[in-house]
DNA sequence: GTCTATACCACGATAGAC
DNA sequence: GTCTATCGTGGTATAGAC
C-alpha cells in the first residue's frame, strides 16, 4: 500500500484509473473517453494518467491487456489440455473449441457482467482505431502461432498458404460477428429456452467455421463453376469504371498571403 | 464553374476538398486527418470544409459515398442481371458473385489505382470509428436487404434467423479479410503467375462462403459432437474467473479545490 | 516516489467582416 | 463564397509541493 492519503478509496491510483477507463471504454466506445473524464471519474488528478502510464494509448493498452491476457491464457491452456489428453485423436473441432469457448463462456448467464464483457470484447475486436487492432495483433502473435500449428496438424491437406488464408477468413468472421451491434440479440435468440450450456452458440459458430476450413480445395469444379459464370454471354463485365479521382498528388498549398 | 478566381486549379473547391480528404483518408486512417491538413493540401481555407459540408463527419460521409455508391450500384445491377437472365437457375453462387465481384475486380492489375482502392475499401470496412461503420450500415440497408431476399430464395432450407446469422458471419468475414493488413500480400501470392482474370481470388473467397452458407444445420450430429467435447472427463470447465474489476460505479469526484 | 496545478499546442466549429 | 479571429475541448509536458 502506498500510504493512507486523504483519498477515500483504498484502491491505489493505478487500479482506480484502470477501472474508470475500462468503464468508460465499455460504454461509449473509445473516442468518447477523454483524459479529463477518466481522471474525474477516478477521483485523481489529470496528470496521474501520464505519470502512471505515460500516455492515453498506453493506458488503453493496459486496459486491454488486463482483460485479454487471462482470456488468451485460457485459450492456450485449453488447447494444450486437448493436445495432452487426445494425442492423435485431436480434430480441428477441438482446436476451434479451444479458440472460441473461453470467449463464448462469457455469455453464459451471470447477468450484467456478461453483458459488459461482451461489449468489451466487441469494442476490442472492432473499434480498431488502428491502435486497438494493432495492439491485439502484436500482443497475441504467439497465441495465434500456437493455434496455427494446431490447425496445421488437424488439417494436413491444406498448404501453409491456404490455411493462412482460411484462418484469416475465420478470424475475420469471428471479429465481424463479435463486432456486430446486433450480435447480442442474435445470441439471445438462439440460446433462449435451452441455454443450459454454451454448446448451442458454440455450435453455431464452430459449425460454420468447420465448414469453411474443411471446404474442398478449389481445384477443378469450383474454378470452372465461377469461371463459367464470368463467361455467360452478355454478362456485364466492365470494371467499375475506375476510381473517380484520387490522384491529387498535384495540389496547391499557397493561399493568397 | 463558379468563376475564374485567382486559384490555380480549375476544379471547384468542393471537389478539391473531397480529393484531398480522400487521399489523406486512404493512407493514414482517419484520426490522422485533420481539417487543417485537408484544407492545406487542397489549397483552400480552413472554414471552407464547414461551409461546403457542414462538419468533418459530413465530409467523411461524402468521401465514402463517392466511392461506395457506384460500387454498390454495380452489385445490385449484377444481381438483377442474374435474376433476369437465369430465373430459377439462380444459385447462391451467383448471388455471391454479384456481391463480391465488383469489389474483387478492383484488384485486377491497373497498378497503383487498384492499390489505393483496396486500401480505401479496407479502411472503409474496418476503420469503423463508430462513424464509418454506422454510415455503411445505414446507407446501404436496402442493398443488403436486396441480397438477403436473393439468398433466401437460393437457400430455402435456412430459416430467416439462421440465414441472418450466416450472412452476418459472411459479411464479418469479408470485412475482416478486406480489413486485414496482409490481405494484399495474400491476394498477390494467389494470383501470381495466373492472374489472367479475377476468377481465382473470387473463387477463394466464394468457395469458403459457399461452404459456410451451405453448411448442414447443426441438428443432431454437430450438437452432440461439440456437446460431447464439453463433457470429456477432466475437461477444464471453469469459466474465466469472471472479470477482474469493472464495477467502479462508486467513485470519488471531489478534488481538493 | 506520488501527486497537483497549470501552462502549452492542435483540434473542430462558428461568427462576422469582406 | 471566402477569409480571419476566436472559442471550447482535446492530450500532453513540466515545475514544484508533499
Amino acid at each position: 500500500m502506498p500510504q493512507a492519503s486523504t483519498r477515500l478509496s483504498p484502491a491505489d491510483t493505478k487500479t482506480r484509473i484502470l477501472d474508470a477507463a475500462e468503464a468508460l471504454f465499455v460504454n461509449g466506445g473509445f473516442e468518447s473517453m477523454s483524459m479529463r473524464q477518466i481522471t474525474t471519474a477516478a477521483g485523481v488528478n489529470l496528470a496521474a494518467v501520464n505519470y502512471h502510464f505515460g500516455s492515453k494509448d498506453a493506458l488503453i493498452q493496459a486496459v486491454l491487456a488486463r482483460q485479454l491476457d487471462p482470456l488468451n491464457a485460457q485459450r492456450v491452456a485449453m488447447l494444450e489440455w486437448f493436445e495432452a489428453n487426445l494425442g492423435d485423436d485431436l480434430t480441428c473441432e477441438h482446436v476451434l473449441v479451444a479458440m472460441f469457448l473461453p470467449a463464448v463462456r462469457i455469455f453464459r448467464g451471470d447477468g450484467p457482467t456478461a453483458e459488459r464483457y461482451l461489449h468489451f470484447l466487441g469494442r476490442a475486436y472492432t473499434d480498431p482505431s488502428s491502435l486497438v487492432r494493432d495492439f491485439i495483433n502484436n500482443h497475441y502473435v504467439e497465441t495465434l502461432g500456437r493455434f496455427f500449428v494446431a490447425f496445421q496438424r488437424t488439417l494436413p491437406d491444406l498448404s501453409r498458404g491456404e490455411l493462412g488464408f482460411r484462418l484469416h477468413f475465420a478470424m475475420g468472421a469471428l471479429s465481424g460477428i463479435l463486432a456486430g451491434g446486433n450480435t447480442q440479440r442474435l445470441i439471445r435468440d438462439f440460446t433462449r429456452g435451452e441455454g443450459d450450456d454454451e454448446s448451442l452458440i458454440l455450435t453455431r459458430l464452430a459449425s460454420l467455421m468447420v465448414a469453411a476450413l474443411k471446404a474442398p480445395l478449389p481445384d477443378a469444379e469450383h474454378n470452372t463453376l465461377f469461371g463459367h459464370i464470368l463467361k455467360i454471354p452478355g454478362f456485364p463485365g466492365q470494371p467499375p469504371s475506375s476510381m473517380p479521382a484520387t490522384q491529387p498528388d498535384r495540389v496547391a498549398s499557397s493561399p493568397s498571403s
